[in-house]
Order: C-alpha cells, then sequence, then structure tokens
DNA sequence: TCAAAAGTCGCATGATCATGCGATAGCGCC
DNA sequence: GGCGCTATCGCATGATCATGCGACTTTTGA
C-alpha cells in the first residue's frame, strides 16, 4: 500500500480510483495514520472513513488527519451513495450522527486532542478519559453513552469510576477538576 | 415573529410544527438572532438554517448561535427531506458544502469570528454568578441554597436564569463555560 | 498461563436535577 | 405610577443522577 502510494506520487499516474474509502476498523496499522499518509503523498485525493467508531475522539483524529468525509457503517445504503456522490461536487460527506458531535466540538471551541500537552491522566483509563470529556461538553449520560456506543449503565460504571478515582461526587465536580486538572 | 415566539415560550403552548426552517435572507433583523432567541426560549426547538449564503463566516455564526443545521437552498428536496428527518434521530443535517467548510474550520482549530456576530453578552447578574460559582465548586444545589442563606427553590431558579443565558442544560455544561469563558 | 485490569451490561432505589407555571416585593426609570 | 428587572419562594412532575451489588468477556502483563 505505502508503496503503491509512493509510486502513484512520483509518477503522476491518475489511479483508476477517485477516492479512498478507509475503514477505521483495520487490525494493527491505524486508518487514521493510513490517512495521513495518503493526504501527504497524494493530497487531492478524497479520503472518506466509513466505520463503526463514533468515538468524537476518533472522529476529530480523522478529520485533523485530512478525512474529507466521515460515515459510520450502520448508514443505509441509499443515503451512503448519495453522500458519497456529493465529493464529487467538492463538499463533505457526515452522517447525521457525526455532524452532531461536529457541530458540539465547534460551539464549545474545539481543541484538538492530539494537541500540545499531553493530559495527566490521573489513573483514568482511556475509557474514562473519553466518557469525561464528553462530560465536560456538557452531554447526559444518555448521550455519552449513544456517542460511545455502549449502554446507558456502562456509561454509568464509567462515571462511577471516575468519581471514585477523582474522589468526587457529581458530574459538576468532575467537569471542574477535569477542566482546571487539565485532564481532558 | 419576536411577539409570536414569546408568547410561545410564555404560554408554553406546543406548536403544530417540530422544528424551525430559519431562513437567513430576510431582510433588516438577522436570522442568526432570530435563532439565537429561539434557542434561548425554547431549546428543544430543532432550528434548521436553509439558506443561500455558504460563506463560512455566516455557517460559523449560525453554529454558534445555537443551529442544529444548516442547509442550502440548491439541495435537492429529495435529500432535503431526508436530512430533516435526521434531526428526529438526535443527528444534525448538514449539506455536503456545509460540512466540508465546518471541517476546515475544525482542522484549523476554530474560535469564533470576532467580527460580525455580537460575542453573545453573556451578563449574568451578581446573584446568578453567585450561585455559578459555588457550582463550579461542585456543590449541590441543597448546598448552594444553604451557603447563600436561600431556599431550595430560589436557587432553582437562579440556576434556571443561568442555563437561559448561558444556553445550556445541565449542571455540568454550565461549569464547563464558566470555567472556560472565565465567567466565574 | 493465570490473575488482574478494563470494559461491558443489568437491576434497583433514593437523591437530585430540569423545567413549567405561578406569585410577591423592592428598585430604578421614564 | 406604571414598567421592567432582580430576587425571592413555592409546587409539581418527569428525567437524570448516584450508588450498591453482581456478572460476563476481553485484554494485558508478570
Amino acid at each position: 500500500m505505502r508503496d503503491e502510494l509512493e509510486r502513484l506520487a512520483r509518477t503522476g499516474v491518475r489511479p483508476d480510483w477517485s477516492m479512498v474509502l478507509m475503514d477505521l476498523d483495520l487490525p494493527g496499522t491505524s486508518g487514521i495514520e493510513a490517512t495521513r499518509q495518503i493526504k501527504r503523498d497524494l493530497p487531492h485525493l478524497p479520503v472518506v472513513i466509513l466505520t463503526v467508531f463514533e468515538e468524537p475522539a476518533t472522529i476529530l483524529e480523522a478529520i485533523t488527519a485530512g478525512a474529507d468525509g466521515y460515515l459510520v457503517k450502520r448508514t443505509p445504503v441509499r443515503d451512503l451513495l448519495s453522500q458519497l456522490r456529493a465529493i464529487a461536487s467538492g463538499g463533505a460527506p457526515l452522517t447525521p450522527g457525526v455532524a452532531r458531535t461536529i457541530l458540539s466540538f465547534i460551539r464549545n471551541g474545539s481543541r484538538s486532542p492530539a494537541g500540545s500537552g499531553e493530559p495527566a491522566h490521573l489513573d483514568l483509563t482511556a475509557r474514562e478519559q473519553e466518557v469525561l470529556r464528553l462530560l465536560v461538553q456538557g452531554l447526559a449520560y444518555k448521550d455519552v453513552a449513544q456517542s460511545l456506543g455502549i449502554s446507558l449503565d456502562t456509561a454509568r460504571s464509567h462515571v462511577r469510576a471516575i468519581y471514585s478515582k477523582l474522589q468526587v461526587h457529581g458530574v459538576a465536580a468532575a467537569v471542574a477538576r477535569a477542566i482546571r486538572d487539565k485532564l481532558v
């Protein structure tokens, strides 16, 4: 794959495909990284993410990696094709749920997760940080659950673990800690 | 229009429509401002922008004003209905071109354009700021009430006013805004 | 390879929150 | 001397949260 890309970039040969559907559910090497590679070598080749992941972090990562669109797999095929056609006319396909997440990023002033300062995750697991970040965005449990594709009870479990580790008892306090201590 | 909204907000009458299609091509008063009003008075009423404007500044303004979607008028009717349905399932309808603009905002690290739109004056009263500060410290309503020597219901009232002014619907979101925007 | 940790899910219940709809009173300001 | 705003208080109800308890699967590490 890598070599193939380099050959294309070097020879300038127009590939016989017009866009890349990037599956993030790949073993090993990250689809995000692959996206970054492609956009570096072939900036004009549209890359559309097609995945089951709906985590805000993943979405934001993909976008910053240069993805031109982000579709989730449960999108009906009919809508999916219609969305993909959008890219031909210079648009960007996004499924509604993804769009919602992105709008929320905008409203809250987006902050790149792969940015400068690394969060001082105080024993918080990756998932817990994820949940905490969504809480900071003001999402309710059910929205957190939906965003992460987990059940309401599982979301509760994570929150419980967060409270325990941060030694707080309430979403307000947790959010305050999270922001002040740059946990997110 | 303004009066109509106020009447709705006051009487609580459920309108016989379930979302607002906001046309930005209005003479005089800004549709953006109208959107802000609506989201403040009727937060749950989805507002979808439908306009011919595709300028990034306009789009970003609309989003930060609380718009739940942004569609451009040259969208085919078929797709348009499909998009609007998205809002019923908690999604956000965006036309591809708009999505593209928004993605670029994200990549470049968006920040509200200081230019056109008002920075949304958050004139919290002194009392409201006090309440908010206590919430940021992680206190529950009853503790806030006790701290200020007021009743639980009064505390509720203040919180309600805060939510309305900050356009949030939860203590988590309020605390996040308070800290980020240095409201306290 | 086995135990610990992480992640998932469920049920249940009391506490708290979010919100709608009032209402009264003081205060500055035309 | 009425109007608008702030601050106060109350009732009611549905939604959400906090928390305890238990259990299963996958991942990870010594």
